[in-house]
RNA sequence: GCGAAAGUAGCUCAGUGGUAGAGCAUCACCUUGCCAAGGUGAGGGUCGCGGGUCCGAAUCCCGUCUUUCGCUCCA
């Protein structure tokens, strides 16, 4: 566990270090669970973005992109089950330190209420035997008379005091009723707070005509209010997807471990329409072709496993995660759901507006169920990057830190290196650099001994090293260092373009992903 | 929110009441020239912030903010 700690504050001290990522506001002593992404951190995100948007909107004929706003209409929330399911009452115990949701506390003991009356019940069932009137003995036996009103009595003031915030008197009641800890036993509660996991606005310039707005706490639902304007504009027969990456926003009781749980994110989504009953194959179909893009960057097939859900949210019949062997142990990186008709159900009686297909062949409408993958921009980076940082021992018995970024996600592709800064190398090196940067993102470094800038270049992630020497000013040739092996070739300068494509293109590990994807539809 | 720990240079940290430090990093010059850490010099800190005690506070006291870890939750 200490080993675990370590590593992943040189991950995070290596990520500021070299310009990946800081924590925001620094200079004003930080602020909680957000973060910027730096000069070489936007170019690893916005490259594992394009990578993934490839994979699902190029290589698919059925699969189209679109980018919904953040802002969104407030019933949009109340109709995905937002408003509910993120809204919770949370009171404290002073003595155990443990959280409790106040109206759970509540309702456990109006249950007590019920099982006690029931007992009564049964009790008197067996001593009146045949002639035992259930229905009326909950209306005439004074105690069993007590324990029910007493419940619904509790239970109407929780859900009334609930309903119009009084957060006061639900604290109120759960003093009244004597509720203690089940861990402490004792009865020294906080306030009772209201948590809202999505952060509110207002939309509107003065008090009197603003409207209540959130920020999105997850994109999908930008992809079903729009599931009908797509699917008609595009001419989209079932199956298709609709795919989008953005923003999502979450105010977190506790976010934390670094970029793994922030409150402002990033979520990569697809969405995916198919025909009732048909949910089930496609769910298994996304599974194997989520991880076939995982594996296609290399990490190591050991880093990944799935997780089934067996306890499943309001709106699924089945789901999985796939987690990673992040330093903190394997947690989820990307979920893949099978949400039913749901959300398309929920919205068409919400807004009131269809949104069913018609399926010309059956000569019939129904709302398309949906299979959604979801993976976390933020958390994929945090996956890359830690695993590609590694101490490395040399053969000579000294040591190196290497980050072994995949090389068509790393940041800066080639550093053009003059072995020594006069002699007319530098001219030559930029010659160089003016040619490639036309395709590579490339950096030009002089200073300090040529050794020493490999290194900081393997430190940063960078997959290649062109060293200038005597020798190219006479025939036009460079070596090329290869970051992993350490390993440099003589080149031709006019081959470095087609040499350097070959391993920095997406192109190939798309079709290595194909490859690893065995299902066809 | 509760509890614990921490906050001194870009980074890692030393400094228990008496002039603010080291290594690495940065910049300049010299040296070397294919796998880092040679030489000389320079820049960089109101010691998280506010208050108090004291002749004197990075150091002691009080408050506060932020971060990290644990508890609760996680679509």
């Amino acid at each position: 566990m200490k080993n675990q700690d370590n590593q992943f504050k040189k991950v995070i001290s290596h990520a500021k270090e070299y310009g990946y990522i800081v924590q925001s506001s620094e200079i004003y002593d930080g602020l909680g669970a957000v973060y910027d992404y730096l000069q070489n951190g936007v170019e690893l995100k916005n490259n594992i973005r394009t990578y993934w948007w490839k994979s699902m909107v190029q290589m698919h004929d059925n699969i189209v992109g679109l980018d919904s706003a953040i802002f969104m209409h407030p019933t949009i929330w109340k109709a995905s089950g937002h408003v509910d399911a993120f809204n919770d009452p949370l009171i404290d115990n002073k003595d155990s330190k443990k959280r409790y949701r106040a109206d759970v506390l509540i309702e456990d003991y109006a249950e007590k209420l019920l099982i006690k009356a029931n007992k009564e019940i049964t009790k008197a069932a067996k001593r009146f035997g045949d002639t035992f009137d259930e229905e009326q003995y909950k209306t005439t036996n004074p105690r069993v008379v007590k324990y029910l009103s007493e419940r619904d009595r509790i239970l109407q003031r929780m859900s009334k005091s609930l309903e119009s915030s009084d957060l006061a008197d639900v604290k109120e009641l759960i003093e009244e009723l004597g509720i203690s800890c089940p861990v402490s036993g004792s009865k020294n509660w906080t306030d009772v707070k209201q948590f809202n996991l999505m952060f509110g606005t207002k939309i509107g310039a003065s008090a009197e005509n603003s409207m209540d707005l959130f920020l999105r706490p997850e994109t999908a639902q930008g992809i079903f209010v729009n599931y009908l304007n797509v699917q008609k504009s595009g001419r989209m027969k079932l199956p298709f997807g609709i795919a989008q990456t953005g923003k999502a926003f979450r105010n977190e009781i506790v976010a934390r471990q670094f970029i793994f749980r922030m409150r402002e994110f990033e979520q990569m989504e697809m969405q995916f329409f198919v025909k009732p009953g048909e949910q089930q194959k496609w769910y298994k179909i996304w599974k194997e072709r989520r991880l076939a893009w995982h594996l296609s960057l290399g990490l190591g097939k050991e880093n990944y496993r799935f997780h089934k859900h067996d306890k499943l949210a309001h709106y699924a019949d089945a789901a999985t995660d796939i987690e990673f062997k992040f330093p903190f142990g394997f947690k989820e990186l990307e979920g893949i759901h099978s949400r039913t008709d749901f959300d398309l159900k929920s919205h068409q009686e919400h807004s009131g507006k269809k949104l069913q297909y018609f399926d010309h062949e059956k000569n019939e409408s129904f709302v398309p169920f949906v299979v959604e993958t979801s993976i976390g921009l933020d958390r994929m980076f945090l996956a890359i990057f830690s695993t590609a940082l590694q101490e490395e021992e040399l053969e000579n018995g000294s040591s190196r830190i290497v980050l072994r970024l995949p090389a068509i996600l790393a940041p800066v592709k080639v550093a053009i290196l003059p072995l020594i800064k006069r002699d007319g190398l530098p001219e030559k090196s930029h010659e160089i650099l003016n040619t490639l940067r036309l395709d590579f993102n490339v950096v030009y470094d002089e200073k300090d001994a040529v050794g020493r800038r490999y290194r900081r270049q393997d430190a940063a992630g960078t997959p290649f090293c062109i060293t200038v020497d005597h020798q190219t000013l006479e025939d036009d040739t460079v070596t090329l260092r290869d970051r992993d092996t350490m390993q440099q070739k003589r080149i031709a300068i006019k081959d470095l373009k087609s040499i350097i494509e070959q391993e920095v293109s997406m192109s190939n590990s798309l079709l290595k992903m194909i490859q690893l994807s065995k299902t066809k539809e």
